[in-house]
DNA sequence: GTTAGCACTCAACCGCATCGAGTGCTAACA
DNA sequence: TGTTAGCACTCGATGCGGTTGAGTGCTAAC
């Protein structure tokens, strides 16, 4: 399609318009990257890719801007080696704990460690895990005349909640209670134990105090279990490129971030590896300057996705690297 | 000091002013509040009150802006009343959840109520608890050759941490070693336990694992039992305001909101049970066009405090409302 | 196929005039 | 003595024309 020179000069376009976000001239190019022709000539050239739908002009008299069809060019040779071909982030690495024994927290930590290494906003989504079953439960004495309350799933989800009872029950009590509940609900899934506890809806006393906190975690269990959840971390940074300038725009891309809802609608369905979505493709007019990368993560049943959202001029190869970097981090951590 | 008429003008101002965010100029007064004088007579106590310190002029064709001095004049008069004497905010305690069982969700839901009710930026602290001591510890079964490990403090606080064992103890098992525990460590500090643990450094198996998962949680309460924690909410909600149209002033605000460092330092030694700090009293160059409002809450020994900021421009009376019934309601929730 | 030369375009910048909101001052009035 | 109408003045905001400079497209020569 492009012979090989073009192709060159649309990957130094690409490259110096990403670092500097000013449109590139001919003569920057000779200038910048010595390729042995002269303007005159990259101007023929560019004069082509222009025509090929590849470089955009804001003017007649600014140089030219790489289009998505140009980004999409690049990523999809990018990301055509495969997710293996990509050498580790190692400074995105060390910014992600291995030491998270729980999912909401490798959830942020990754979220975190994103943020921090790209600079941009980073977002995390754990999938719904329908059919979850609760495992154990347990009371645990607390001062006060209070007992806590824990949930554990099948899937390693924990869910406590303070329960305030009337007398202060000794520890062995508390002990044979829960070994009864676990009995009577271990192995059931959380839909199932919020119907099962709206039956006992007025007993009254400390064990409806008991079976209300049971049925408070098992519902927020279920919306769990039944709803993505997302993480959004460094949507400030968005403040730092000048495509964000304007506060309203700036505004505008806060907004979605916060919302979550139209993001979720977005990666959903991802399935690849690494999936890139350039500009318009994003589909939602407060992004229309947005690129989103999004990588799986995760093994057997259980994934879900790393994801960073930048400017279009985003570095593309880097981002790449540190998301898969993080995902593997974080395969590793689930499956183990 | 001041008489009627320039009391009231000047309340004229500031209410208008901060509506519109616009300086008052001597008509607008006279057009929207009707006070029975021309626009000359405005002018001449309007310059009486520029004399006095009470108005500023942008430039000598503007209208007159209310200087620091003036907001002060008028929050002193709004809070001298005492907290009493404001009623109760009932939109912003709707907002505000009251089943929360746990320290750091009650944080959270009030900075969310906060910054949901009053559109500017929240912020909670919770003061260091200083000698907090271990009530429970228990180990709990977990799928998977795992057990959760769950620390109790005397005021209420609970961590917990995922163990990885070899062989699946059962849960009578467990419960056995979370008595022993319990009764080894109960009612020592945080503090004490770290370096009791300390010694037992290399054990190894199992038992090895359960003591460095007592000593990371004791670890992590230890630094929350000697830091002030602090909770940020809406900071982006500054963009909001025409004040911060500037990109690089939005970002200076939003870095001082994320560092907390100097916010802590400002609101630390906060006693009153309202604190109004306007524009330079805040002694933060990025904050200068700022005002901060914090409420006390709490009752005997637990004291946190809640906050708002905003642009100096801000409704105070309203934004003390908030506050004072938000504050409440977390002291209501603390007392039981 | 490449390149030097040149005319052309257009955003950015600057200076200048205009406009209008708002002021301070003065003199007249109640 | 306090109030007000009138008026000159100030100064930011807006708009307009000219200049500059980066960058282009085209043409002709190499």
């Amino acid at each position: 399609m492009l012979d090989e020179r073009k192709r060159q000069i649309l990957d130094f376009i690409i490259q110096d318009y990403v670092d500097t976000a000013v449109p590139v001239g001919s003569r920057t190019i000779t200038r910048k990257y010595n390729i042995g022709v002269s303007p005159a000539t990259i101007r023929n050239e560019m004069s082509d890719l222009e025509a090929l739908g590849y470089l955009e002009q804001p003017h007649v008299s600014a140089g030219r801007v790489p289009s998505v069809k140009a980004y999409r060019l690049y990523v999809d040779d990018l990301i055509a080696a495969g997710p293996e071909a990509f050498e580790p982030d190692e400074a995105a690495g060390a910014c992600f704990s291995r030491c998270l024994t729980q999912q909401e927290d490798a959830a942020q930590s990754a979220a975190q460690a994103l943020c921090e290494r790209t600079r941009m906003t980073s977002l995390v989504m754990m999938p719904s895990q329908p059919g979850m079953r609760i495992s154990t439960l347990q009371l645990i004495s607390m001062p006060g005349n209070a007992a806590l309350l824990v949930l554990v799933t099948d899937s390693g989800l924990v869910r406590d909640t303070v329960l305030h009872v009337r007398e202060n029950l000794d520890p062995d009590a508390l002990y044979a209670i829960s070994r009864s509940l676990t009995e009577a609900l271990s192995g059931r899934t959380v839909l199932e134990v919020q119907h099962m506890l709206a039956a006992y809806a007025s007993l009254g006393g400390a064990e409806q105090r008991v079976l209300d906190g049971v049925r408070t975690l098992a519902a927020q269990l279920a919306r769990q279990s039944s709803e993505d959840t997302v993480y959004v971390d460094g949507a400030h940074n968005i403040l730092n490129f000048p495509e964000y300038a304007d506060v309203q725009k700036a505004r505008a891309f806060l907004a979605v971030m916060e919302k979550r809802r139209s993001l979720l609608d977005i990666i959903r369905e991802d399935r690849a590896p690494v999936t890139v979505r350039i500009g318009e493709e994003l589909a939602l007019p407060e992004l229309c300057d947005c690129s989103l990368i999004t990588t799986r993560f995760g093994v057997g049943g259980y994934h879900g996705l790393l994801g960073v959202i930048g400017p279009v001029r985003m570095p593309y190869r880097q981002t790449v690297r540190t998301l898969t970097t993080i995902s593997r981090s974080m395969t590793e951590l689930f499956s183990s």
